[in-house]
DNA sequence: TATGAATGAGGCTTCATTCAT
DNA sequence: GATGAATGAAGCCTCATTCAT
């Protein structure tokens, strides 16, 4: 190939695509928006994205992946279910304040329809270490036993409550406040005893 | 007078607009699906929402007082924290799971920014009840002290997770279960002991 | 009949017309416009003049006779030439001056290629007159030897333009000065010595 | 770089929407029957000009300019003020005559309101020349002492209302009996003496 | 006759995508 | 591969006109 397809540009674009996305809403803001934004031409874009639903999809995909990259490191080892829960709980919570726009374009990605379902599954893998380590709790009778996705989802759910009230604070102690009050409410829910 | 604007074509155009919403996304409909959905000609739309964005806020006000109405009656009055909320809870994700396609497009709205905040704070009128009571509960020490909109959301969220994996399930018993687990959850999580 | 269609109410649709076609332009304006200007139903409208291409019509119509009874009265009846061309051309003049929006709109109306020939003609009768004496003026060398209509669509054109340059004018004496010039222009254009 | 914009495109768009214009009224146009004319796209029109205003008013100048193109030539030098007249008013009135769209579609323009101020001034220059030695006869004494917009206009609306005879004559004869009555009528009415 | 809601054709413009350069 | 002009389908909305009340 003359010009290989820079890994650059894609980044760019995503990255823009994040941006003005959050800002306008994915489904009104146009792809010339985008690649403006992105620094590229109209037409560049879908050499790198054939179409913007494509795009969608990609964008879904890398934001969870970099949500998995965000949670992985650190998870303590050691059997300590609260604790491995908190350390994820912090890196979720965390990622979503640091990352408001991201936070709040994956929230739309996900209601839209049009995601394909290998998107959807992206980044499980660096989920599965804690889902193999939920079930032990599970069956050691540590968490309360619930269907796998059903606990998941509802960390989910209430950790984005969490980031929500959390962004919207001022005062960073309010911000550890909420952080901790939405932990322990999860954790309270979950725990068996 | 001449033909007076009719209520009833008013119900049936965000009827329409709610099921062809649900079906085809908020923003990826046309106004004219939503026309023809209610059998009305693509102008008359327009006579009663001016614009696809005061459809989308009328509608969004709509969806909110139909829930509110489905919660409010038979609230228990006795001063029992937990009936209360769990009258409140089953009523919520019962509408959900009943009504699939206002819960979906509800979702989808709430994203959407532009939402004006007259809308937003429509049908909150029923929800001031509960409100007091909570204020009550948390006084008296049999609900955590936090801050209401925190607990009113996070409850929200944990409601509508709940719906999701009801209304995804087939088999009776299991909606029961989840409707049950998810309670469950929440009271753990909100209650002081 | 009933109620039968009332004159006031024709006017009243045709004042708003003027009104409205002089601010946003004849072709911009839309009917509801003028309805809801002229204080009538919309529907009401389209009982007096059954297109709005009628109501151009009616209107170009209405204009012309509106200045055809400005300029009749007073015609000094002496065969004194002069006088008499100063005499319409002041009439003419202050009715501009006067009615910039009846003038502004009959200008734009001149130009639609939609005006049926009926309206071109309304209102030539008081000009007969004015023919007929203007035939003798020229029989008797008074006036340059020039096609009528020629001489007569000259003149309007001067008076046109100095109507414009009075409205302009904030200072009466400066207007009075236009006025002046305008027909001395006129007439050392038109007289035979 | 990519294709380019062409200014062929652009001349084109601007062809058709003086020929379209002309025959039905800027108004009554679609932009869609001038990109239809120009054989460009219904988008293509908008790479050009950004709104149907823009297009007005980018008419408006280029028309502007072509007449001034056409005025300019051949002026002669020498201080006869009759025949530098005389020349500009033949200029201008065989413009109007060869070309009756182009002054058709000007003529609605100039009314149009919404013109921007640049638009209007557009095509000056050609005239200043004009204009300075108009000045000088005025101190001279060769031509009446009136306000220099003034007299342009006039002769503006009087060439204006030459060329409407003009056109409407089939003979050749009797046009350039209008062309040469019309500048007499205008030179009596400015020349001093 | 008066009213104003209902109609739907049509206007202007946007935008995902293609393609010439 | 990169660019951005070209394309045309489609969207939102307007508005002259009709018609039920």
């Amino acid at each position: 190939m003359a010009r290989p397809k820079s890994e650059d540009k894609r980044i760019a674009i995503l990255d823009a695509a994040t941006a003005v996305f959050a800002k306008r809403g994915v489904w009104s803001t146009p792809t010339s928006a985008v690649s403006r934004k992105a620094g590229v031409a109209e037409g560049t874009l879908f050499t790198y994205f054939p179409t913007k639903e494509a795009l969608m999809n990609g964008l879904y995909r890398a934001l969870k992946l970099d949500l998995a990259a965000a949670m992985l490191p650190g998870l303590p080892k050691k059997r300590d279910a609260r604790r491995q829960y908190r350390h994820i709980w912090e890196c979720y919570v965390h990622w979503g304040v640091k990352h408001p726009d991201k936070f709040k374009v994956m929230a739309q990605l996900r209601l839209s329809d049009q995601l394909g379902d290998e998107s959807r599954a992206a980044g499980m893998e660096p989920f599965l270490e804690i889902e193999r380590a939920t079930k032990e709790y599970i069956r050691d009778g540590v968490i309360r036993d619930l269907p796998l996705p059903f606990l998941q989802q509802m960390m989910g759910a209430m950790a984005e409550t969490t980031m929500g009230f959390m962004s919207r604070s001022r005062k960073p102690a309010a911000r550890r406040e909420y952080c901790e009050s939405g932990f322990e409410m999860l954790w309270k829910g979950i725990a068996r005893k």
